[in-house]
DNA sequence: AGTTTTGTTCAAAAAAAATTGAACAAAATG
DNA sequence: CATTTTGTTCAATTTTTTTTGAACAAAACT
């Protein structure tokens, strides 16, 4: 590692230069421009940039990707991509392509909105649902056990909840529906 | 716990008892619990805590409550309630209502899931979707002026952006049309 | 078998977001 | 008009989330 110093003094700057970054890691400025839309994008959804970043870099790329070369475009961490990847793949965002040749995992976006959506309503959504609809059950009996003047109201409140949530899941079954369509342009 | 001797010394812990919080500021477990569904609900949605809970508590409390009141109930600080009611207020969710007698606002809770979902529509996601518009639009001539081998697969994609987008806003409309109809339980 | 390459994990650091609280302004009260 | 009440604002603090990077494990090479 340490390596004898032949030349006296080295300024530090220098040393530090990132040495990585073959030029072939250099991203076009429109693709870096469709990174930050999704950047942004992701925002929205609540995940962290690193994840807009990959999807977005590998969405704009137009060969698979292994993890090195997606950590040096982006210049992010190890760490961050093997994260920000397995989150994707776990959404069916992103998956995995064999280059023959290479030893390497590579990734490519899957770029079907009715696939993007449906993952992230599986993953993200439905389990949310879900255990709010156990809470919302045992509070139902709570209601009712309840001798508050107050009782009456509290029972109209959460019926109301449950409706939401009934609601709420015949809307992803329509937005489901929706993005399932063949789009005639 | 420490049994406390009710003579001479006095455990700081006493001291710095609660002095704030008369005894009607006291939540029932059912409306703890329905704030925490709030909570939990608005985490999704990306808003913070605190927003949860001011919306939770006016949605389970018969009458409106004064920014005081949200406080000592609460026991988050003015700040935080004063900042929340406002958002709640821009996105529609929360109204002011006049009690007579009381110089101080009250507030109670948008119930009606539609304009809920109008609110948060119109604040929240009609804004970043509008942005992710201009960008595209730049983009699209960007994408034809370059030159560059992968001119066509960025032209494609770009295009496809924009099929996302417009989807979207077809979804939104869909949505807003779904929840307007006259439920019949 | 030893070495290199590839990818994961997780504690620590950094960054971002939310909350606090005190100073302030505006309006109402006496 | 002085005082109190009510509500807002924003810098500082706290909390939460994200990112980093080094240690590790597993597999692939020689």
């Amino acid at each position: 590692m340490s390596s004898s110093p032949q030349t006296s003094i080295q300024n530090p700057e220098q040393l530090s230069q990132k040495l990585t970054n073959s030029n072939s890691d250099q991203l076009e400025i429109i693709q870096r421009e469709v990174i930050a839309l999704f950047v942004n994008g992701v925002r929205v959804l609540g995940l962290p940039k690193s994840v807009g970043e990959i999807y977005g870099l590998l969405f704009i790329s137009p060969d698979p990707l292994a993890l090195d070369v997606i950590v040096s475009k982006l210049e992010i961490s190890k760490g961050s991509v093997s994260q920000g990847l397995r989150f994707l793949r776990n959404l069916g965002a992103v998956k995995p392509v064999y280059v023959s040749g290479d030893r390497r995992d590579h990734f490519t976006a899957v770029a079907e909105l009715k696939k993007l959506a449906n993952g992230f309503i599986r993953g993200e959504l439905n389990p949310n649902l879900e255990s709010a609809t156990l809470r919302l059950d045992e509070l139902k009996v709570m209601a009712n056990n309840d001798t508050s003047p107050n009782s009456d109201f509290f029972q109209e409140r959460i019926r109301r909840i449950g409706n939401w949530r009934r609601r709420g899941g015949m809307l992803l079954k329509i937005v489901n529906r929706f993005l399932g369509r063949t789009t005639r342009v």
